[in-house]
DNA sequence: TCCAGGCCCGTTTTT
DNA sequence: CGGGCCTGGA
């Protein structure tokens, strides 16, 4: 088992019990220490497996994490405590229902979910959405919870947020008026479940003797705090992560647990995984070279045994056009090469970048996939049928409520809703309680609706779950509707895979021979734990909706096994290729540039462009364009700074390289033309190119003044500064500027007054 | 109640 | 430019 290992690898498996920090760099058998680990300790004995606790952020982590330990060692895995932080809480909460002050059959909101419900929220309060939009109530309210706030907790210095907390107040007992629990709710009520009930917390803490944390640079504030709270019986954290592809800050992820662990528990104990089996020398010596720049890391630097091989190659074009023109025709030259299409994989920063390069592989015929976009239990119909299923559940389900009740349309308006929301609120009820109160004809509508919602449930309560989601969907009238749409045959389909995943979850459940989908014991243990009885009592239909929320389905659009694969930066994390492109690295762009006015969002971007770069592992391409069509306007912007950051000795240039030198990075936008870029080895010969030979305009004239990227200018406030970007015409031109004393800052060239000092 | 056209906005995303 | 959302008219 641990033979194969490298000797850094064998240390962290074979750690004695004790906190530890792994800091694992990219393509350094990360999953496979963890998951050795685990297969170690219960081997040797030294835990059985109910002992261990691991947790991923994603299903997909946690399903590789199983199959990986069972493939190590052949144990019995039900009743182990591994999933992701929503599952295994989720899991908890059902258990502990009672102590947690939930009903056992809570409704699990997703984003979109939460997002209605803080709509109707607003709305049932007559608070002005446009002083407090939902979006930014969702924002506050998820921020506090992921800080471990309830709203006594918020700081509330003035009288915006003081209104702030008082709406989370009213959302909460919205909430818990409906039996309905969000994202950031599960771990919070985990939590505190833990920390006020002595019983239930020092129940786990006895069973818990070893806790393993998978990307532990993603975990939030709460998070770590409910880690450490499991472990607070002596067992020991073995914390995987690394600090240098942390990129999910802006959801609350704080990488400072990191080095708070490192102080508070692992004290000396951090080893480093620093052999990197995944990537040549020059790509990794790039991305070595690039992540210094940061500041404050723990410290880390990959090296490999195999060779240099091929520098990164880079591409410099005219227009995004043009980048989305030379990257298919590299990409079918990579093809014909004979490398698997699904091996290339296209980065981008942001995900309207992806239409250009869409367009020009489709022209060409190559297939492609894109990740991204809505997963299966995110699309309308599918949010539909599953608002009747959680209806058969709980009626007063007041979210599940207002999505169906008038869909498919029954003449239900808002008017009428308006007055069953006053009853509600009036009597302090739910929507489904108040219809016998709402008068008139919207009044009978609705108690129509109310009726058929009743008949479903008792002609389904006996029946298996597939038939029973067969049935309401059949009922609902939603396949009836879409076959009115001449665009509705997709979401027929989608309606009818809910049926077939019903079945699956079914069987799977039946498998496991437990109610479906939640694993309670293990049978193998010696004896039932009377702490976490009562999830048997969990129907199929609670468990398949739990199901459903958690797990929100694949994340990929098209199918097709041998295809290009298109993703952002974000979604690449964890994944390899042999060739990878990076698009678009361009000022504003990548660095984006909502953050290059902030020290640690530019530290983000870096760490999202070392993350990048390390997906490779045999060819890495960088490439960018001088002009950029966004928000319907041509954009000029200057090199990505990160070019400049990777030595030149890695790099090799497709293009001429132009401007100025590294150190003072400049865009010199000139004569360039598109078609006498050749590849790399020499024999191949200059394919024929499509891109435009002559130079697009690359200035911005405004009155007597033609500026240009790269240009210095002064202003008369803010002093002097360089040109970073450029966007629009006439009066609607905009100027980046980086100045030298206040930052980066846009201005508009109409109106602005600068004086161009060079350039 | 429904639909169409206008308007506004525009980074990354898992649970 | 393009998509999502909202409002106003039928």
């Amino acid at each position: 088992m641990i033979d194969k290992l490298n000797s850094p690898q064998r240390e962290a498996v074979t750690l004695p019990p004790q906190h530890a920090l792994v800091l694992a760099g990219a393509g350094s058998g990360k999953t496979r220490v963890l998951t050795t680990r685990m297969a170690w300790l219960i081997q040797t004995g030294q835990v059985s497996p109910l002992g261990i606790l691991a947790v991923t952020f994603t299903n997909k982590a946690a399903r590789e994490m199983v199959g990986r330990v069972t493939s190590i060692l052949p144990i019995d895995i039900r009743g182990m405590w591994i999933g992701t932080f929503h599952g295994l809480c989720n899991r908890m909460l059902r258990a502990h229902h009672r102590d947690a002050g939930l009903p056992q059959a809570f409704h699990i909101l997703d984003t979109a979910d939460q997002l209605a419900s803080i709509k109707r929220l607003l709305k049932a309060n007559g608070i002005d959405d446009d002083k407090y939009p939902p979006r930014d109530v969702q924002r506050f309210i998820n921020g506090a919870k992921e800080e471990g706030q309830r709203p006594p907790d918020v700081e509330a210095y003035d009288s915006f947020r003081r209104r702030m907390v008082e709406i989370y107040t009213l959302y909460e007992t919205q909430c818990q008026r409906e039996g309905v629990v969000d994202f950031p709710e599960l771990l919070l009520r985990a939590y505190e479940l833990l920390s006020r009930n002595e019983p239930v917390r020092s129940h786990y803490q006895r069973r818990i003797k070893h806790v393993l944390v998978d990307e532990f640079q993603d975990t939030n504030t709460l998070q770590y705090k409910w880690l450490r709270l499991l472990a607070g019986g002596g067992a020991s954290i073995f914390a995987v992560g690394d600090d240098d592809q942390s990129i999910y800050a802006f959801r609350g992820a704080n990488v400072g647990n990191m080095s708070d662990f490192e102080r508070d528990y692992a004290h000396g104990t951090v080893i480093r995984l620093e052999q990197n089996y995944r990537s040549f020398g020059h790509i990794l010596d790039a991305a070595n070279a690039l992540i210094t720049h940061n500041n404050g890391r723990l410290g880390k630097n990959l090296w490999t045994e195999q060779g240099e091989g091929e520098q990164i190659r880079v591409v410099e074009q005219p227009s995004d056009l043009a980048e989305a023109q030379w990257l298919v025709e590299e990409v079918r030259a990579l093809i014909s090469d004979g490398r698997d299409r699904s091996q290339i994989a296209v980065l981008y920063r942001s995900n309207a970048q992806s239409r250009v390069i869409e367009h020009a592989l489709f022209s060409a015929g190559v297939t492609y996939k894109v990740y991204g976009g809505l997963r299966f239990f995110e699309r309308q119909e599918v949010k539909h049928a599953l608002g009747y299923l959680r209806l058969m559940a709980n009626p007063d389900d007041d979210t599940s409520w207002m999505r169906v009740v008038n869909f498919p349309p029954r003449g239900i308006g808002a008017r009428t809703l308006e007055l069953l929301g006053d009853q509600a609120k009036a009597y302090d009820t739910s929507l489904s309680a108040a219809v016998a109160r709402v008068p008139g004809k919207g009044g009978s509508n609705l108690s129509q609706f109310s009726m058929l919602v009743g008949r479903l449930s008792e002609e389904t309560r006996m029946l298996p779950l597939p038939e029973l989601v067969e049935h309401v969907i059949a009922q609902s009238g939603l396949i009836a509707h879409y076959e009115q749409d001449r665009e509705g045959a997709d979401r027929i389909e989608n309606l009818n895979e809910i049926i077939n995943a019903a079945a699956a979850f079914a069987l799977e459940a039946n498998m496991s021979g437990l109610p479906a989908g939640i694993v309670v014991q293990n049978p193998t243990a010696a004896e039932p734990d009377p702490m976490e009885e009562g999830l048997g009592g969990l129907s199929p239909l609670m468990a398949f909706l739990s199901h459903a929320a958690l797990e929100a389905g694949d994340n990929q659009a098209q199918a097709g096994q041998d295809a290009v694969q298109l993703m952002t930066v974000h979604a690449a994390k964890g994944l390899e290729f042999d060739a990878v492109f990076i698009t678009g690295m361009e000022e504003g762009l990548f660095p984006h540039e909502n953050s290059v006015n902030d020290p640690s969002g530019l530290e983000e971007e870096r760490r999202l462009m070392y993350v990048a770069i390390t997906r490779a592992r045999e060819r890495l391409y960088f490439s960018l364009a001088q002009s950029r069509m966004l928000h319907g306007q041509t954009r000029y912007a200057m090199r990505s700074r990160f070019l400049a950051e990777v030595p030149e000795e890695h790099l090799k240039w497709l293009t001429p390289k132009q401007g100025l030198s590294d150190s003072e990075p400049r865009w010199k936008t000139s004569n360039y033309s598109g078609d006498t870029y050749g590849r790399q080895g020499g024999q191949a010969a200059p394919r024929q190119s499509t891109v435009p030979s002559k130079m697009l305009a690359s200035g911005v004239t405004v009155g007597a003044q033609q500026f240009r990227v790269g240009q210095g200018v002064r202003h008369a406030r803010f002093g002097e500064g360089t040109v970073i970007g450029l966007s629009g015409t006439g009066m609607d031109a905009q100027a980046q500027i980086q100045f030298r004393e206040v930052g980066a800052k846009t201005l508009a060239l109409g109106i602005a007054k600068l004086d161009i000092i060079q350039g």
